[in-house]
DNA sequence: GCAAGGTC
């Protein structure tokens, strides 16, 4: 019979997988490896007839790339030379047994059968284990699987229609590699080297080490831009007019359209226009239904958000407890950019596993018995992996604390896409007074529907509003001109710092929380919890400010509308000394792109794509980029005291004064 | 003592 060896890119996939294929395989122990296993049966491939396969997988990347002995010690060479210093290939060594078992089953088999992710850098991983089997085997045939999702019917579909492995792919990958590395350790000696004498240690023991990465910086750079943005912020003083009427008892405030004018005489002109007019006039009265829809169903991007904004959790935690939750097996892959769920998932099953909790299991049952309505669908699909949802019910007074704050947000936000839009009744007035519209918004919340399950969003109703009709008129019981003055943006916090990383393509979903960590730990940026709610998206600067110190008094606006609900317990960062001249520094050399802008890595990720569309080849992406970072680095040599006077700036006379 | 990307 024809022996295949199949291989998953983790060993979730390597398991259902095989169970699909074989109804039900045997599991073997691996040597020296608790988390893999071979699955072993036999299956009919169309194309090579009836098989005995071995299914097993790998953890992510086997292979790593360093800088030969030769430049490993950091006094072993200029930093300058890591550009072209040759760099070295070989098993992570906490892949060896990993490795060893490919090698074993790849002697007996004829065929590899590559199931990695599909995605580039699933490419590049089947390309490691590929190398790896042919080289005990050169005579294996290799293929690779297409698949997006891990449903019984697409696996086995996949499963007869093999391609091969997509070179162009793999190849992006490797670039990728050799910048990141080149660019990462020959930037983070020369400016160590040159800059930790000037600054404390930060152990008796250890170095200070000033890193350089082509996402760190970038990171780095959109926390130094709000810091900055506060501190230089200058508050510009505005004006204007609100009108109130007391009608039914009720007290109705209109606002202005304008909203508010920098101008005070151009409000004092409006609003004596308004004064002479005497009476206001109605011109809308309108009552319409409206809709509070339910969320999309949930990625790691968003998971990392919310969790940083409700769950008083960081996103490092945050993806530290859902990896653990998943590995148990009570929640999906919780590494995923999909928001819609596929047409062959039974999501009423999984809402069925939920119908026996103490907290939400009511309103899952509402669910079965007719309320389930099909989640929304987002616009982003990975093919790789469904939306993070529940796979399993746990009782959550079994986990530990952080296990179910993340687990319960999982599942109340699974429900809640399974559930219906929230519905209500807005009301708009809207009259004119003067020949300036001002108007009154009202809501009142008809049927809460997944809110009821979902209590990280919040939509309430406002005062009840009386009833106007459409020309009628009334006299004001008050129109007064009121100032405030903008107010400066808040410090970035978490959940903001992750949603400009994302929009900015740097990092990937998995990695984000990484980078944050990562510059916290080089005390680049310190993390501090604010305290209180209304948290982020607050003041974006000019005008957004929030009318503060009118003295008409009364000009606190409602409550946030929308998504509002912060608990509190948001980071939010604040640069060092030392980030802010590093940031700075770079900024102040002249370049065309700071290294400190998400631009490089953007540009990057462009190249990348184009040599998937074998548009230009890794070599010439790698060359070309080596050629332009040499300059930089060059020049940053020879104007290192810029940087130098940055730090002496911000971190030597801090430390003095 | 260095990067970023997989994953356990």
């Amino acid at each position: 019979m024809v022996r295949v060896l199949c291989v998953a890119e983790k060993p979730s996939i390597a398991k259902a997988v095989a169970n699909h294929l074989a109804g039900q395989a045997r599991a073997e122990n691996v040597r020296g490896i608790q988390w893999v296993k071979n699955y072993k049966f036999d299956f009919g491939f169309d194309r090579w007839g009836q098989c005995s396969v071995t299914f097993t997988c790998v953890a992510g990347h086997i292979v790593e790339q360093d800088f030969g002995e030769r430049y490993k010690k950091w006094t072993s060479c200029q930093p300058a030379a890591l550009f072209e210093a040759p760099i070295e290939s070989r098993i992570a060594a906490a892949r060896k047994a990993v490795a060893t078992n490919i090698e074993a089953e790849a002697r007996y088999a004829s065929i590899l059968y590559i199931w990695t992710d599909c995605d580039r850098e699933g490419e590049h991983i089947g390309t490691e284990i590929r190398d790896i089997a042919l080289k005990v085997n050169p005579n294996m045939q290799v293929w690779r699987a297409r698949f997006s999702n891990i449903e019984r019917a697409h696996v086995i579909r996949a499963s007869q229609n093999p391609v091969r492995l997509d070179e162009a792919q793999a190849q992006a990958v490797s670039a990728r590699i050799e910048l990141d590395l080149r660019l990462g350790v020959a930037f983070t000696r020369m400016q160590t080297l040159a800059l930790q004498n000037m600054i404390p240690q930060q152990s008796e023991d250890r170095n200070k080490l000033i890193s350089y990465g082509s996402c760190q910086f970038p990171t780095l750079g959109f926390v130094v831009d709000r810091y900055l943005r506060v501190r230089n912020f200058i508050p510009e003083p505005f004006w204007y007019i609100r009108v109130a009427h007391t009608k039914d008892d009720i007290d109705v405030k209109f606002n202005w359209r304008r909203g508010h004018l920098f101008d005070r005489m151009a409000v004092i002109l409006i609003f004596e226009r308004c004064l002479l007019a005497k009476s206001a006039k109605v011109i809308k009265m309108a009552k319409k239904p409206t809709a509070k829809w339910k969320p999309l169903p949930l990625t790691t991007v968003e998971l990392q958000k919310m969790g940083s904004r409700f769950l008083r959790m960081t996103s490092e935690d945050v993806m530290k407890v859902a990896e653990d939750l998943y590995t148990k097996g009570w929640i999906s892959y919780p590494r995923t950019e999909t928001d819609q769920f596929d047409p062959g998932i039974n999501l009423r099953a999984l809402v069925g596993k939920q119908t026996q909790d103490g907290q939400w299991g009511r309103f899952a049952q509402n669910l079965i018995d007719g309320e389930f309505q099909q989640p929304r669908q987002g616009r982003n699909n990975d093919k790789a992996h469904p939306p993070i949802h529940p796979v399993n019910y746990i009782v959550p007074t079994t986990l530990n604390e952080r296990e179910r704050t993340v687990y319960e947000f999982v599942v109340r936000r699974f429900l809640a896409c399974c559930s219906k839009d929230a519905v209500g009744e807005a009301t708009d007035i809207e009259i004119d007074y003067g020949g300036e519209i001002f108007h009154a918004h009202g809501l009142t919340v008809i049927a809460r529907n997944y809110l009821e399950v979902y209590r990280y969003d919040r939509w309430e109703s406002s005062q009840v509003l009386p009833q106007y009709t459409v020309g009628e008129t009334f006299e004001p019981t008050e129109a007064n001109m009121h100032d405030g003055e903008t107010t400066a943006p808040a410090y970035l916090t978490e959940p903001e710092l992750i949603g400009l990383m994302d929009a900015n393509g740097i990092g990937t979903d998995a990695t984000m929380a990484d980078h944050i960590a990562k510059i916290k730990k080089r005390e680049y940026v310190i993390a501090r919890t604010k305290t209180g709610g209304g948290a982020a998206g607050r003041g974006r600067g000019r005008g957004r400010g929030g009318a503060r110190g009118g003295r008409g008094g009364r000009v606190g606006a409602a409550a946030a509308q929308n998504g509002g609900g912060d608990t509190g317990g948001v980071q939010e960062f604040i640069p060092t000394t030392l980030g802010i001249a590093l940031i700075e520094g770079y900024d102040n050399m002249g370049f065309e792109t700071s290294l400190s802008k998400p631009f490089l890595r953007k540009e990057m990720e462009v190249q990348m794509k184009a040599i998937c569309e074998g548009r230009t080849t890794r070599n010439d992406v790698v060359q070309q980029n080596l050629e332009q970072y040499r300059a930089v680095f060059n020049r940053t040599v020879q104007q290192i005291h810029v940087l130098k006077s940055a730090v002496t700036k911000y971190v030597v006379n801090a430390n003095h004064g």
